[in-house]
DNA sequence: CGTAGCCTTGAAGGTGATCAATGTTTGTGG
DNA sequence: CCACAAACATTGATCACCTTCAAGGCTACG
């Protein structure tokens, strides 16, 4: 645990934290180490924790009626998920989690959310910080609605690289099948295979076991804004 | 004055308020009537105010790249507008504000929020639940994304009467153009011109003067989730 | 009475979906 | 460590849905 602490103590939403404070934060929580595919939560299940990514990434997704997936979101560590169902009693999940790649989070009671953290000014400022920043994703995303596949790929790729690396690194951390992307972007898996495929043979992208590496981020960035 | 505070005192967010109470939380407020299409604040501009629609509507859009525009979503009387941005110092609105017709709304100046309303546990948690459900929307729209055009318009306009008049009602009572459900949908106008007429030539909806009624409500509902 | 905003209709064409088949890599149990 | 299954990637052909472009009509309002 006290590793735990550590490693999120360098998080935005813990940053301003000393360790006693954190550990406070995390009363009731418990570390859970996923393997990939693993399910966090399901949708429809009865919210009874919320969590926080500590490693690795969790994808968010919604089946369709249409029976295919939609992935709303990609949370990163120091994302924090379900926190805003936290406030309704007996809700349920509106959407499933599951992990990508070998993850590791901090699930945290309801209780310890309605009691602690609901009376921390500072984490609720931090709390909107992350869900202003998901409000943002959803919105870029919707924006680029009209715009051709290679644009909105380029631009999903270009988000996960932001949000997954900081800044400067070309390679994703996580392991991101084209029928994740597929998913995100709202497109089937074949089309995004074409795309992917074309910029891999114009040496744009470079994948090595489900790991996507940007080789021209510059052709990347101007793809997003066709 | 008086006569807003009476109307704002029946909206989810005050509902377990007194008048005292309201007045404190509009400290610095500001009533403002805004005029079918007109501006309340651009995307882009410096966030100082946030604002709470007491009647009519707003659209809340931002321009694409490709030079249409894309109406994230429709705020109704009730809603908080530009709240989460009141967090952040010196940030720019992230989208325009546009008015529905005739409109009244409150502005509140930042400062407000983050001394009386950031303090207020209850009124902050009313805030995320008006988070929590245009969350939703956003996450029911995307799980649209693949299916076809007449599902995805039924669908808003299904949202749009649960969202502006409760249960029950069959007439939207904000004038809504076809370009603006195109520009939410994603569509082009033709597009949705051609969904809506075959609607109205079968009786399943009628339009007089950008007012929307739904004649046969099970169809449209039935439309939807195909 | 002219302009602005909105609605309508038709024709042509393209982007991406679907379907089907196959190759490749990864993982697992005997 | 091999064999087989599961997950993932690929390629081609066909076709539908929706966009785009163009032209015109209707209604409200200053």
């Amino acid at each position: 645990m006290t590793q735990l602490i550590s490693s999120l103590a360098r998080t935005q939403l813990f940053e301003d934290r000393s360790a006693d404070q954190i550990e406070a934060l995390l009363a009731g929580g418990r570390e859970r180490r996923l393997k990939h595919r693993e399910m966090l939560f399901r949708a429809d299940d009865l919210a009874e924790h919320f969590a926080i990514v500590v490693e690795g990434a969790l994808k968010l997704i919604r089946p369709t009626i249409l029976g295919n997936d939609v992935i709303m979101f990609f949370a990163a560590p120091g994302d924090v998920v379900a926190a805003l169902i936290m406030h309704h009693a007996h809700a349920a999940y509106p959407i499933s989690a599951v992990a990508m790649g070998p993850t590791t989070v901090i699930t945290i009671p309801k209780s310890t959310f309605n009691t602690v953290w609901a009376s921390d000014q500072g984490i609720l400022q931090k709390i909107n910080g992350v869900l202003f920043s998901r409000m943002s994703e959803m919105h870029a995303q919707k924006a680029m609605t009209k715009a051709q596949l290679p644009s909105k790929i380029a631009r999903q790729i270009i988000s996960l690289l932001e949000h997954f690396e900081g800044e400067g690194e070309t390679i994703l951390p996580i392991p991101l099948t084209r029928q994740e992307i597929a998913d995100s972007v709202g497109a089937s898996v074949e089309s995004v295979i074409r795309v992917m495929s074309e910029w891999s043979q114009k040496g744009v992208i470079r994948t090595t076991d489900q790991h996507i590496e940007i080789v021209r981020m510059d052709q990347i960035v101007e793809l997003s804004r066709i």
